[in-house]
DNA sequence: CCTGAAAACAGACCCCC
DNA sequence: GGGGGTCTGTTTTCAGG
């Protein structure tokens, strides 16, 4: 499952995470290679799946999203028919967008993005009417030091 | 700090969003309108800050990435000083994906892309000898239920 | 603010090294 | 597997409604 890279391999993907929106030459040239490997060795990588997707990072605050929360919940039921359920809620929620569930203690972890505390309420309520939940803790941001979709290649 | 969209700009986000390599012609075809107003458009919200960039989102257990822990910190220090350093240390580290200060009990959220747990212990040892720190807990991540960079627009 | 065309540019694919 | 060129399509700009 790991992907074999080699060095310029690594040198594309630091520069796509960086600004996915440059011209072949530019990527070319700031990897020192020319356009064809360039171009073969991301299609190879797309293909592959290393490289997932291309996206626009948009500013939740300027999309009125001004509220982010950390919820760790814990659950007594372990069930595979309920883990099935709680899963289709969390991927059907758009405000959810991150969940893991943990070793430990804590049994899950979700980020979810809201307009205020209100919609979190909001959320809240929704997602334990849906499934059954033993504990609850919400986590309040205050302030996001660092975000980052760049994972060190 | 929260910008003016209508209709169509919010559809063209959610295009993008999805899907950042398409052409004009298809961002106009899906959203109902035409190549020139959708340039307009997605120019005006790269100016005002709405689209932050262009990023290619990669797979981390691609390139070896396989372990992910999310890491409570409480800490006995709120001076200025100590936490411009704390932030300073975080923004250095690209294994740190996200850090939040947070509201309440818990100090700081941080969630780390490492490569196994001992590549999390030397990155846990690092930041314990350059920020003194009163308690740490590390939640380990069996299982990414959900990740998306998609907000709802 | 949109339409449509025109000019500048970049991507996809070739053959040759 | 890389270099360079070429054809095709896309981005960007602009005049006009």
């Amino acid at each position: 499952m790991v992907a074999q890279l080699d060095e310029l391999d690594r040198k594309i993907l630091g520069v796509l995470q960086e600004d996915a929106s440059q011209s072949l030459d530019e990527i070319a040239r700031a990897v020192g290679s020319s356009k064809t490997p360039v171009w073969n060795r991301i299609k190879r990588m797309r293909e592959t799946g290393v490289i997932l997707r291309q996206t626009a990072l948009l500013d939740a605050e300027a999309l009125g999203l001004e509220a982010c929360f950390f919820v760790l919940i814990r659950t007594s039921e372990h069930e595979a028919d309920w883990q099935r359920r709680f899963l289709e809620v969390l991927r059907a929620r758009p405000e959810v967008l991150e969940a893991h569930r943990l070793a430990g203690d804590i049994d899950y972890i979700l980020k979810v993005r809201v307009k205020n505390a209100r919609a979190y309420d909001t959320f809240y309520q929704a997602l334990i009417s849906e499934v059954r939940i033993y504990n609850v803790t919400a986590l309040l941001s205050m302030e996001e030091i660092k975000s980052t979709t760049v994972l060190p290649v």
